[in-house]
DNA sequence: GGAGTGACTTTTT
DNA sequence: GAAAAAGCCACTC
């Protein structure tokens, strides 16, 4: 579990307001495991990892809307707007100025 | 220990 | 430019 472990510690790095992507992850921790990372959330979405900072590369929620299973991340959503992310159809406004990029 | 799986990304049609 | 297919790696069954 350390991958998923490193994935967690990652997403807590992600300051408040901003958002990262898989890729960005993925890409920090030197692998090519996009979907692990995914992965790690799903699994870990009861742990405080502010895990609907994460989205997609295009910047936007990915199965979070469409699964009923966690439709609870749903009401993350709208814990991001609360934060100041900003939603269009499902997208992310200025989505590259809330982004956060790993170093 | 092998096969299946997945909150993804990139490439190709 | 949208839709489909393939590639990827760690984890679970």
């Amino acid at each position: 579990m350390t991958f998923f472990n490193d994935v967690y510690g990652l997403c807590k790095q992600i300051p408040k307001g901003k958002v990262s992507t898989y890729g960005e992850l993925a890409r920090k921790l030197n692998t090519k495991a996009y979907r692990l990372v995914g992965q790690a959330l799903r699994n870990n979405f009861y742990v405080d990892v502010p895990c609907h900072r994460v989205l997609n590369s295009k910047g936007e929620l990915y199965g979070f809307k469409g699964s009923k299973d966690i439709e609870e991340l749903n009401e993350k959503k709208e814990l991001l707007e609360q934060e100041g992310i900003v939603f269009n159809n499902g997208k992310v406004l200025n989505f590259e100025k809330i982004l956060f990029k790993f170093k």
